[in-house]
DNA sequence: ACCTGAACACCGTTCAAGT
DNA sequence: ACCTGAACACCGTTCAAGT
C-alpha cells in the first residue's frame, strides 16, 4: 500500500519528549498496538534508541504518555460556561453528553486507547488520566444535584459505561488486515451470532438483527441516557437543580 | 482461594489443548500478563515449544482460549430455575446481580482477564465469549419486562458497567512488585488524588475521601443498581409481563 | 498423529563511547 | 546535556527431524 510516506528527514527539530510521543500516537494509529516499536520510532525520528530512552523511561511510560496526551486533547474541548450571559448555559446531562463523545470520538480515532485506558484505570489511578475523566464528569454529576455520598457511585458507573461502550465499538480494524467498512463488520458479527445455536444464545441471537442495523452514536447516547436515568431515578431533583452555595 | 503449587513433573498425563489451557491460566494468574511466554509453558508442561503448537495456533489463540475457560467456568455457576417449587426463583433484578457479582469475583481472582475482555468484546465478537457474556445478561433483561427494541441498550450498558467496574477494581498487584494490600492501594490513590490542584480537579479531590473509605463490593454493587434503576426508569414494569410460575 | 529442539527474526533495554 | 549504535537477553514462531 502507499503508506510509506517517510517524511524522516525532519532533523531540523531537535528530538523532544513532546516530537517523541507525537511519533507514537501516529505509528499507534497506522499500525496498531504491535506496531509501536523503538526501532520503527527511531526510523520515524531519525535518530537512535538510546536517544529515546533519554527522554523516555520505557515503553510503559510512553504508552501512558500518548494515552494522556490524546485523552487530555479530547477533555481540552469540553464545553465551558458561555461568557455571554445572553448564551444559555448546556445543561449537566447535555454536558455530559458532550463529554462522553468527546471520549466515545477519541476512541474511535485511536482504537488502542480502549485498551490502554482499561490498563490505567486498574493499574495506574494515581497517574493523571484517571483523575481527569473522573473529574470531566464528575463535576457534571455534582451540578445534577446528586448528593455527595452518591457522587462517586454515579460518576464511576458514567465512566464505565463510556469507555466500555466507546472501546466496543472502536478496533474493528485489525492491525494484520485491511481494515473493514464499519456495516460489513457488524453484518459479519451479526451473521455469526444468528448462526450460534439457539438453545445456548437465544438472547444474541434475538438480538442481532439490533445488532446489524444499529448507529453507533445513536447506540451510544441511547446507553448514556439510561445510565442518566438510573442517576435521576435514585436522585431525584427535587430541589432546584442548582445546588444551595450556602454552607 | 488455594495457592496450588504445582510440581512441573507430571509426565503422566499426555498433552492436550485443555492442559495448555489450564497451565496458561496458572501462569497468568502468577505471574501476570508478560509472565506467559511458551519458554515457561514449556517448563511447566515438561515438553517442546513445537508441541505446543501443535494444539494451538499461536499466542492470541491461547490468550483466548484462556479467557473462554475462564469466564466459561464463572457463568456456569450461573443461578437457573430452582427444580422443587417450593423454592421461589430469585427476581430478574437479583438474577443479573448474581451473574454481575460472578464475573466481578472472576475478574477478581483472574486480573489479566479485564484486558483480555475488552479486547475480546471489540476485536473478536464473534468468539463465544462476547455472545456468552451477552446472552446470560440479556436473557434476564428480557426477563424483566424490557420491550424488544430495549434489549440491545440496556444489555450493553450493564456488560460495559460490569467489565468496567470489576476491572478497575482489580489488578491492583502488578506483575513486577509485591501485590499490595488492597487498602493500602486504595490509600495511596485516595492520597494521590487529594494531593491533586484543586483547580484542575476539584472532583477528584472532593471524591478522594469516598475512595479510601469504599469496600469494593458493594460500591459495584450500588453502581449496578443505579443502572438497573436506569432500565426501570425508562422501562417501567406496568404490567407482569411474564406470569410466574404457577405454584 | 504427535512431539523435539535448534534456528530465525524481532523486540525492549543497556551502555561505553562520542559530540 | 544529549545522542549513537552495537550488544544482550528474551520472545513468538517455524520446521526438519524424530517417534
Amino acid at each position: 500500500m502507499a503508506t510509506r510516506t517517510r517524511r524522516s528527514q525532519r532533523r531540523t527539530e531537535a528530538l523532544s519528549r513532546e516530537r517523541i510521543v507525537e511519533a507514537a500516537v501516529e505509528l499507534l494509529d497506522t499500525v496498531g498496538e504491535s506496531g509501536l516499536t523503538f526501532r520503527a520510532l527511531t526510523e520515524r525520528l531519525a535518530t537512535g534508541t538510546g536517544a529515546i530512552y533519554w527522554h523516555v523511561a520505557n515503553k510503559d511510560e510512553l504508552l501512558g504518555a500518548a494515552t494522556e496526551a490524546v485523552v487530555g486533547a479530547a477533555l481540552a474541548v469540553e464545553p465551558v460556561a458561555p461568557t455571554t450571559p445572553a448564551a444559555p448555559a448546556d445543561s449537566p446531562p447535555d454536558e455530559i453528553r458532550a463529554v462522553a463523545l468527546g471520549l466515545f470520538e477519541a476512541i474511535d480515532d485511536h482504537p488502542w486507547l480502549a485498551t490502554q485506558l482499561a490498563t490505567q484505570l486498574s493499574r495506574s489511578p494515581w497517574g493523571s488520566v484517571t483523575p481527569r475523566i473522573f473529574d470531566s464528569i464528575g463535576r457534571r454529576v455534582r451540578a445534577l444535584g446528586v448528593p455527595e455520598d452518591g457522587w462517586f457511585t454515579a460518576t464511576s458507573a458514567l465512566v464505565h459505561y463510556v469507555l466500555g461502550a466507546a472501546g466496543q465499538n472502536a478496533a474493528n480494524s485489525r492491525a494484520d488486515g485491511p481494515p473493514k467498512d464499519r456495516a460489513e463488520f457488524l453484518d459479519d458479527v451479526a451473521t455469526a451470532w444468528e448462526e450460534l445455536d439457539p438453545d445456548d444464545y437465544p438472547f444474541a441471537r434475538a438480538v442481532a438483527g439490533q445488532l446489524r442495523d444499529h448507529d453507533d452514536r445513536e447506540q451510544f447516547l441511547a446507553g448514556l441516557d439510561l445510565v442518566l436515568a438510573g442517576i435521576t431515578a435514585l436522585h431525584p431533583p427535587s430541589k432546584p437543580t442548582h445546588p444551595p452555595h450556602t454552607p
